[in-house]
DNA sequence: GCGACAACTCTACCA
DNA sequence: ACTGGTAGAGTTGTCGCG
């Protein structure tokens, strides 16, 4: 019989001679199934340096490998464009695959080996074009389940399944889930403390907490909590930093206490997989702080942050620290506030759940990534993956990852600004500036002539300053790719018009489009990655310069139009607004340099100071944007950004400096009388590294250290909040981590001098205001400052 | 030994 | 753990002085 399913995960099982994988979906009527695949085999390719029947010759001849192999074949590929006859190789099962995988390679007459890099359910979703959060058919017979796998219906495949183009998701299970655990100093550690309650809320709208003891015992807590999700039987599994924390911690609770930690479809504990993630077998495991990495716009991103942003409603507080949590947790009152927080967290990210989702299925959908890893995986992985996929359908075999010297070379273009205020001033950008680069000049590694080899019958395009060359045909892998990324793009977006936003179409397809754009807008990057598979320095350097070029003529056909140019970043360019003249800026450029270039906006007023990639300007619609300054930065205090923020309004509303530098100089007597908060006064820094690679004393570093002695556990990556408190010394020892800090020993005057002070200023020197004017005690000069508003 | 300054480290932004 | 270009704060090293 055919079913047709949504696929939502894959696994492999080792099977003697062949390995089983299983597909893991939700078939039409909406019941979960699993299929069975046992006719399919790893592969590796092997291009010979002797002739290839001699190869194969070689390989039946040596016993080790031909016991490993079930059969070989010669086949025609492609490696970067060129012809490649390489055999196939086919692994009885994953252990003869990895047996082949090392003893290869040292074969004489082995030139090189591929594919020995993807592991079998890779190479299954690869070669099978089985999509993962999409609609596959196959060719199957119902069968009982293997021993301790939970599905509804279980199929063996009498044939390979193939993808079926269908948009619509079925309705799947979602469980929301959140722990809360208890310590009684620094961070909890689960050898030692326990998981107090977990929340768990369901797409269906169900919502439970399941506790611990009044004492803390938490091991009925862990085991009710499995009997739970196996009994719900969730598609999805949702957490908030579940794979960096809530997984180890669970798992290694579970172990301690002697339980079992049962999330998956096969009763078995999570296990740690690719890219960090944590796999829970049969269902998809999303952490959407992974995703949540992915919007810059949210600085520090708790829970309640991005749930702000993205718009989701909620009551707070919703976040606890352990320490906390198991004080709370001795009083009654205390579990059952404890208790409702949970819930109430679990709810925020059902909430941030709905509105990732689709974006987390689409992007699945598109790289061929099962969805839990998609998250996970860095973009570089992700544009990888899709690439592989994209060179399988041309015949392309996937080049290895190598080891690559750094290569360092020439970006965009960034003009100086012209600094000070400006009246309507109109943004014009190249629209996918790189991308359509790389595809009108055949950029990709496939096209690039080395210095030295012959030009070719069709010519070559030749980029500037840099000189290398490319040539003209036939069209380049990268070319394809974007031709077919920005052609896909363009039809969904058309198919959205006819449609409105709260339809579940429209959420899908712009999900989709979002996607989409993501992946386009990488290759660039990744061209010049050394961990790519596709990495060409000189495809990289080649955009880079083509992108140079570009915006030195838009210049030029502005400056001979007698367009004044304010500024320009890479694609960009700000010239000061003459309809006329712009209109016809827009029509020169397009047909003298031959990309698009569209106005992004026209400011009615905008500020610059001398420094590049930092702006404000004020809308048409009132909005105020501000650029790369202060208040844009996540490692400004929040009562600098807010001064900051304060003073550009007044300069770009109410065009009156003086009248922000008394702003200023209350705010300063404000503080001063103590009005602040210690959220006003913390600034948040990444550790970047491990703490003891760092070569300076930088104050964060410090603060971090500090922390860690009192028992809290900080990795790379984890945000440090700290406060300069009075005393005498370097700032690094007046670092104090805001955790511990009181607000009696904040150092007032450092907030004031090397916060607010400079970051107000940055805007007010441009009226030639001084320290002097915002300080106390220093008259404020006002003469001269409105001469800038004539 | 001291201060001015340059060099370097570090983070986070823009495109 | 996608690229280069950039600003800015803070730490550390160096040089001249006498």
């Amino acid at each position: 019989m055919k079913v047709r399913f949504w696929l939502l995960d894959i696994s492999q099982e080792p099977a003697g001679e062949t390995s089983e994988i299983r597909l893991w979906g939700v078939d039409r009527k909406g019941r979960r199934i699993l299929i069975l695949d046992r006719g399919f085999n790893p592969s590796l390719y092997v291009a010979p340096k002797i002739e290839a029947e001699e190869a194969v010759k070689s390989l039946n001849s040596n016993p080790t490998l031909r016991q490993a192999f079930s059969t070989v074949e010669v086949e025609e590929k492609k490696l970067f464009g060129k012809p490649l006859k390489v055999l196939r190789v086919e692994a009885k099962g994953q252990e003869a695959f990895e047996t082949l995988a090392k003893k290869l390679p040292r074969e004489g007459w082995v030139g090189e080996v591929f594919h020995d890099d993807l592991r079998a359910s890779s190479q299954y979703l690869l070669s099978l074009d089985v999509k993962p959060c999409g609609w596959n058919e196959v060719e199957a017979e119902e069968v009982k389940p293997p021993g301790g796998v939970r599905v509804e219906a279980c199929y063996l495949a009498k044939e390979r399944p193939r993808a079926v183009e269908a948009l619509e998701t079925p309705k799947l299970r979602v469980l929301a889930f959140t722990p809360i655990y208890s310590s009684e100093i620094g961070s909890p550690s689960p050898l030692r403390d326990p998981v107090l309650a977990i929340a768990a809320v369901t797409s269906q709208g169900e919502r439970k907490v399941f506790a611990a003891s009044e004492k803390g015992d938490d091991k009925g807590l862990l085991e009710e909590f499995s009997r739970y999700v196996e009994a719900y039987d969730p598609d999805v599994v949702v957490g908030y930093g579940s794979n960096r924390q809530d997984y180890p911690y669970l798992t290694q609770r579970a172990e301690k206490l002697g339980v079992r930690f049962r999330m998956d479809r096969m009763g078995q504990h999570p296990h740690q997989s690719l890219y960090g993630h944590f796999s829970v077998v049969g269902r998809a495991n999303i952490d959407l702080l992974d995703f949540a990495e992915d919007m810059p716009e949210v600085k520090l991103k708790t829970l309640a942050n991005v749930a702000s942003f993205l718009g989701v409603k909620f009551e707070e507080p919703i976040e606890v620290d352990a320490v906390e949590a198991g004080r709370l947790w001795k009083t009654e009152e205390g579990r059952e506030k404890l208790q409702a927080l949970c819930l109430r967290r679990a709810e925020v990210i059902m909430g941030v759940a709905e509105a990732i989702l689709d974006f987390a299925y689409q992007l699945s959908h598109l790289i061929g990534m099962p969805v839990d890893q998609v998250g996970a995986a860095a973009v570089g992985f992700r544009v990888d993956w899709y690439l592989i996929r994209e060179a399988w359908r041309l015949g392309e075999l996937a080049p290895k990852r190598v080891e690559q010297p750094y290569y360092p070379y020439k970006g965009g273009m960034v003009l100086e600004p012209k600094a000070g205020i400006h009246e309507k001033v109109a943004v014009f950008d190249f629209t996918s500036m790189y991308p359509s680069l790389m595809v009108k000049y055949n950029l990709s590694p496939d096209t690039y002539l080395p210095e030295g080899e012959p030009e070719p019958e069709e010519g070559v395009y030749v980029a500037p300053e840099v000189g290398h060359r490319f040539r003209k045909k036939p069209p380049g892998f990268y070319k394809m790719v974007l031709e077919e990324l920005m052609r896909a793009r363009r039809q969904i977006r058309q198919r959205m018009k006819g449609l409105k936003p709260s339809q579940a179409l429209y959420r899908i397809l712009d999900a989709r489009q979002r996607s989409v754009k993501v992946i386009t807008n990488a290759v660039y990057g990744y061209s010049g990655w050394r961990g790519a598979r596709w990495f060409k320095a000189e495809v990289a350097e080649a955009v880079a310069a083509w992108g140079r070029k570009t915006i030195s003529e838009a210049l030029a056909i502005a400056e001979k139009l007698g367009l004044k140019v304010i500024y320009g970043d890479t694609d960009s360019v700000f010239l000061a607004y003459e309809p006329e003249k712009v209109e016809r800026f827009e029509a020169e450029v397009e047909k003298r340099v031959g990309l698009e270039i569209k106005p992004d906006a026209i400011y009615e007023r905008i500020l610059f100071t001398e420094a590049k990639k930092r702006y404000a300007g004020l809308l048409p619609d009132g909005r105020v944007e501000i650029v790369g300054l202060e208040v844009a930065r996540g490692d400004w205090c929040e009562a600098a950004k807010q001064v900051q923020e304060k003073v550009i309004e007044i300069v770009l509303r109410e065009g009156d400096p003086g009248k922000a530098v008394e702003y200023v100089r209350q705010w300063i007597r404000d503080f001063k009388a103590g009005r602040f908060s210690m959220e006003d006064v913390t600034i948040w820094k990444t550790i970047t590294k491990p703490i003891e690679d760092y070569e300076v004393r930088a104050p964060h570093v410090e603060a971090a250290k500090r922390l860690m002695a009192k028992g809290w556990k900080l990795t790379y990556g984890d945000k440090v909040g700290y406060v300069i408190v009075k005393g005498a010394g370097k700032l690094y020892q007046r670092a104090e981590p805001s955790l511990t800090a009181s607000p009696a020993d904040v150092d007032l005057d450092y907030y004031v001098e090397n916060q607010v002070v400079p970051a107000a200023l940055r805007i007010l020197q441009i009226f030639g205001i001084t320290k002097n004017h915002l300080m106390e005690g220093l008259p404020a000069k006002k003469e001269g400052l409105l001469k800038f508003f004539s």
